[in-house]
DNA sequence: CTATAACTTACCATTTTAGTCTGTTATTAT
DNA sequence: ATAATAACAGACTAAAATGGTAAGTTATAG
């Protein structure tokens, strides 16, 4: 399992573009300066978002990305999903051959994991981060909140 | 955030003690032919959790790994510890530095997320896992019970 | 026709992983 | 005593991934 900058940006990209679409495709240069991340990198990452059609672009003067129609209803998990980072915490992937043609001793507790995390990620979408943005109200996942009140 | 093979391997070395000490130490090469895995990487392992007094080693023939006294509570939270591997989500690990001197507009997410796991974790310990090991029967963290109800 | 900005590709430095190898020290059994 | 065992320590390494750069090409608005 692997979570590090590149599916985060890829989520701080999106949502960039997600809060400030209304006026027009978003450039990447705009949400570089705007997020504090590289260009170059971002364009990369932008790559992945469009080929797994979250985003569109738009080239020339007063181009710029905008997010797709679908995908106003995607959730962070499929961010994570478009630039390669997995989320699974098992050796084996899910395949359940972790060791030899078996699982590992261990393996139950990380796909109950994995399982945990997903349907977290999957609990979150881009139009909800928008809304928390937009209002400073910090809208908590059921599940956190459960986790919280017990 | 990172879980990757290192922290597998350590709950699994852990686990594998904790099964077998009953006969006495349980020595490196018998872990790692049991579980498959390379006993000079396990030999690292064990170092780590040595270092932070999950296990004792005990030297000569008939020498290997016991768990110590006060490890029979600890979780899976304290094994990926020992070996230092961050479960964090977050870019900052925490510290709200992620933009700048503020946060990233993500911040919140990823610090939600990494409680969930962290609460994860915590709350599976490796007796649990040896019981479970034992009768064969699967012991859901209520959690994950939760959300299958859901 | 020119500036803009997406798009593509190739490249690269650094870090981490996952592991090996060599040797030293302590302990048990002969 | 001494030989075998097994922990312990440290240096080293190949491969992979990350995070990023750089240079160029293509499309489009004005």
């Amino acid at each position: 399992m692997r979570l590090t900058t590149k599916g985060r940006y890829a989520v701080t990209a999106i949502l960039d573009v997600a809060l400030y679409e209304r006026n027009g495709p978003v450039s990447v240069s705009d949400v570089a300066t705007r997020q504090g991340l590289s260009p170059s990198y971002l364009e990369k990452l932008f790559s992945y978002l469009k080929k797994k059609g979250l985003v569109s672009g738009r080239k020339g003067p007063g181009g710029g990305y905008k997010l797709t129609e679908s995908s106003h209803l995607i959730t962070i998990a499929d961010v994570i999903d478009a630039v390669n980072e997995t989320v699974d915490a098992t050796k084996c992937g899910g395949s359940k051959n972790c060791r030899g043609q078996g699982r590992c001793i261990t393996h139950d507790l990380w796909a109950d994991l994995s399982n945990e995390i997903r349907s977290f990620l999957e609990g979150v979408s881009i139009s909800q981060l928008v809304a928390q943005q937009k209002n400073g109200k910090k809208i908590i996942n059921k599940k956190v909140l459960k986790s919280i009140a017990r």
